[in-house]
DNA sequence: AAATTATATCGTAATATTGCAATATACAAA
DNA sequence: TTTGTATATTGCAATATTACGATATAATTT
């Protein structure tokens, strides 16, 4: 295997766990991370600030880009990067009301 | 390779990289999503509920356990597993700093 | 104590992910 | 139009993840 069975799952959970995993790698939260730090985003720093050669860089920005988590638009020779906040609200909403259920009922352990 | 290079993030990216992996799987977020619903929670309610196997089901609450999201307390022959409140906090509270973050900035695209 | 019930662990097959060198593409500058 | 610069894609080796049958462990009931 090593297959996830998503077929089992509801369209829901597969796409909170998808976007999640997107996200869930150093490189990637680094990726996130420098972006919100930084007002204009070129590709080529962010290869340059991480420790990893420029073909990974480029596949960790894809795997984000298309999971919606950044979007990139064309400036000439480059891209310039950056995040999408509607999916870090819907990420952060999500906690959020997992946060809200949990203190409205007994705890057993 | 397959293998992350966690030695070059910091401890911090790792860390939170972790606790999203240990999340980004559907069946892991269905038993997140049925803890957070449930008063009261007995590993067997999940086998139970989740379309796989008792192994493959003990396997996912381990990850989940060993990374701090749910704790278990043995309850005679039973095991209670609950949601730990403070990390799904800790995580709502990350993407609230980076939303709060993006809106304060320009963005270039 | 034997049988039953609940959960965990082991071992392993199938598949996915990570990282990078080599190479391609696409625009910019000379 | 050749050269340089920025980014993406391909191909592949190494490692990680997922799933589960078989089995172990540990408490409960009979």
């Amino acid at each position: 295997m090593g297959t996830t069975k998503a077929e089992l799952f509801t369209k829901k959970q597969n796409e909170t766990a998808s976007l999640l995993k997107a996200i869930a790698h150093p490189a990637r939260i680094a990726i996130v991370e420098y972006l919100m730090n930084v007002e204009s985003c070129v590709c080529g720093d962010i290869v340059n600030k991480l420790p990893l050669a420029q073909p990974t860089v480029s596949q960790h920005l894809k795997e984000l880009k298309s999971a919606g988590i950044i979007q990139g638009s064309i400036e000439g020779n480059t891209i310039c990067y950056c995040l999408n906040e509607k999916i870090i609200q819907k990420l952060k909403v999500y906690f959020e009301t997992i946060e809200n259920k949990i203190s409205k009922q007994n705890k057993c352990c």
